[in-house]
Formats: C-alpha cells, structure tokens, sequence
DNA sequence: TAGATTGTTAATCGATTAACAATC
DNA sequence: TAGATTGTTAATCGATTAACAATC
C-alpha cells in the first residue's frame, strides 16, 4: 500500500465501473466496450479508456474488456477484493429493503448485525438476520470487527443510531436518512441524497 | 431559460447544497458559514463560495448566508421552484419506505401514483397511496404529466417497469435497483449505486 | 474595536474531448 | 481484408486551493 492514492475523481469512477461490470457479468456478458460501459456510467469512453490504461493494457483491440478481467483489476486497485462486515440500523421497511437485496452482497459486503430501538422487533427475524437491541451495538460492532455502519433509521432518530456506531469503532456511516449527520474527524459520513440527485436530473431536463 | 446551461459539476454541487440547506432549515438554523456547509457536502468552502459569488453576493461577510434567502436563490439558478409529480414502481419495502419518507416531498416532488404488479397488492394503501395495477401506468402518467419514474422494484423487474414508464413518456427515470437499465436518447437514467459510493468510501478508508 | 467570514484573485492541477494510429 | 475498438496524444476547459483584502 505505498502507492499514491488515487485523485478522488478517478477511484469515484473505478467504483462506478466495477458495479456496472458486476451487473453485466450477471447478464452473462463476457466482454464490454468503452463505448457500452459510457452509456450506463455516464461517463465520456475516452475518459474510461485512459483511466484504465493509466494500470495497464486491460482491453483488446477491435473487442473490448474482458468483464471478469476487469473486475478482477480493479478491485485490485481499489483494494476492495475481501469481505468486510458492515452494520444494518433500523429494521423497518428501509431496512428490511437493504437487508433483502443483494446490493452489498454483490460486492463483498456482509450485513453481520442488524439493530432496532423497538422492543416489539428485537429478537425478530429479517430474512436471515436476527433484530438486536441497541445495547448490543458495542459489542457485536467489536466482536465482529464492522467498519462501516448503514443507518436506515427515520431522520429523527439518525443521529444517536450515528453515534453509537461511532462509539463502537464505526469508521464509515452510511447514511439513508434525509437527517444531516455529524462525526468526528476520522469517520466519513457519506449520505444518499436522492432529491438532490433528482433535482441535478430536473435541472439538464428542464433546460 | 435563454442562459447558458451550467457545468455538471456546478449543476451537481448546486443540488447538494440545496438538499443539506433544506435539512439545516428544518433544524431551525438561520444562517450557516461556507465552512459548515463544506462539512456536510464534502466540497471544498471557497469552491461553495466560488459557486455560489458566481451568481451575486449571497452572504454576509462576518455571519454567513441566510439560510431561506439562499435556499430561495439555489432554486431559482435551477429552475426547480415548482412542483413535479412522479410515480413510484413497486410497493414492497423499498417503495414503502420511499412513500413514506419525506424525502422527496421536500423538494417538491409529489409521490402521485403507485403501482405494483401483484394483484394481492393492488387496491390496497400504502400511506396515503392507492396501489394500481400496471394496466393504468400510461394513462396515469399522461393524466397526471409524470415525467419522473422511480423504480423500486427486484432487479429482474426493472426493465419491464422502465419500459412502461419510457412508453408513456416518463424523461427521468430514477433506479433505485441494482439492475441496469436501458432507454433510448431523450431519457436520463439515473441509478442508485450505494454499494459502488460504499466501495469508493471504503477506499479512502484502507489507504 | 475585534473576530469572523465573505468575495475574489492567481496559480496549479485534474478532467474532458476530439482525433487517429495501432491492432485485434 | 474490413470493421471495430483500444491506447494515446494534444489542446482546452473547469475544479481546486491558498491567501487575503474587504466588510459585516
């Protein structure tokens, strides 16, 4: 690991294709070209094709990339290729949606824990996972050493669930809430806006 | 609507700002700094600035910005004051959760129909929102002038939803499923990719 | 007045794009 | 061979950052 970090654009982007590349591998796809991989990354084929070969000649001539290939390339640049636990906040309907799709799965992420404040849920199953208390955060968070935390809780209660991950260890929250979230330095908040997504969307459509 | 149309990454930076002052709006704030903002958005303070002094003298030298007055700015450089109804695909979990969140409320967007494919599903309530059958998909979209479709289906569903969406003259369609999904030139496709921005996160943490 | 924060400059760096030879 | 697509160059444009005077 004494490689230069990636500039922030360019591992932005390398993520982007390694989740359209595991979808078309699904597809059963073998190969896919610049130009296939621009359409449903929304990113122009010539920038794909440089940041590729900025790690070496990953394509062919006249075919394209080989999907399993490049998966396997990048992963190695990004240093994403073991499983991590992360831990699932809030077993309600967002909840169960995460815990149920294979989203994370997909890509190496096991939801080891999922919490509830509501005593009416703890002990209950969602799909495989059992509903814990949140007096156990601390210590499941440690036991299975989980550094990234999914907060699929309502926007009031964002917040403290933040914070007992962050007490635990968390490193990396994930937040589905529309609340804003504050954390220490040393723990990145990334929060899904998907009305500030649909704004951006609105505004190319209206002009 | 004779200006020039912004840069994508002004465009973008833009919506972001929009989404967290709508947030910090609701905590009762009236004014917030560049460097709070640059906290929440993950965007350098002079760069806000830079965006924001691009289109007049939004702050206050010494106290910040007004948090409603910029708000009411944002909206006017994007064009998006007013209200836009959307329809939601899918009643499971995920389309609960997202018609119940005020999420996209927030930003003028009404929920104005939700469909499911399953007719045990159809007919009943979800919230405020009457379930329809696929059957009603175009004239409810053309009725209501949808130009917004969110897809909150399993992935093996997603095309099929996006294709009745784009056949009634859906132009955005916003996918929240691990699928891709294709459309012709006209309509923007927007996907969710939460474990692709877990990945990138996830990088900057190992490095 | 003192402290805080904007608006703006200037300099650097990375992103974007078109074009095309190389080659599968 | 013919068609397709990569790898790469060169030129332009936008993003990023530090610094600081202006001013609330």
């Amino acid at each position: 690991m004494q490689e230069e970090r990636l500039p922030l654009g360019v591992a932005a982007r390398l993520s982007r294709y390694l989740q359209i590349l595991t979808q078309t591998k699904k597809s059963g796809k073998r190969t896919i070209s610049s130009q296939i991989l621009s359409e449903y990354s929304n990113v122009n084929p010539t920038q794909i094709r440089r940041d590729l070969s900025a790690f070496g000649k990953f394509g062919k001539r006249g075919v394209g990339y080989n999907v399993d290939y490049l998966i396997g390339r990048i992963k190695e640049i990004l240093h994403t290729s073991g499983q991590h636990n992360l831990a699932l906040m809030g077993s309600g309907n967002l909840g169960a949606a995460i815990a149920s799709s294979r989203i994370f799965a997909d890509h190496g992420f096991n939801i080891a824990a999922l919490f509830d404040t509501d005593p009416a849920k703890v002990g209950q199953r969602v799909g495989n996972l059992l509903v814990r208390p949140l007096s156990e955060v601390g210590e499941t968070v440690r036991e299975k050493k989980i550094i990234v935390g999914v907060l699929a809780v309502p926007p009031a209660a964002a917040q403290a669930a933040a914070d007992l991950l962050i007490d635990a260890g968390v490193k990396i929250i994930f937040n589905y809430s529309e609340a804003l979230v504050d954390a220490p330095p040393g723990v990145a908040v990334h929060s899904m806006s998907p009305a500030g997504e649909l704004l951006y969307a609105l505004y190319f459509y209206l002009t």
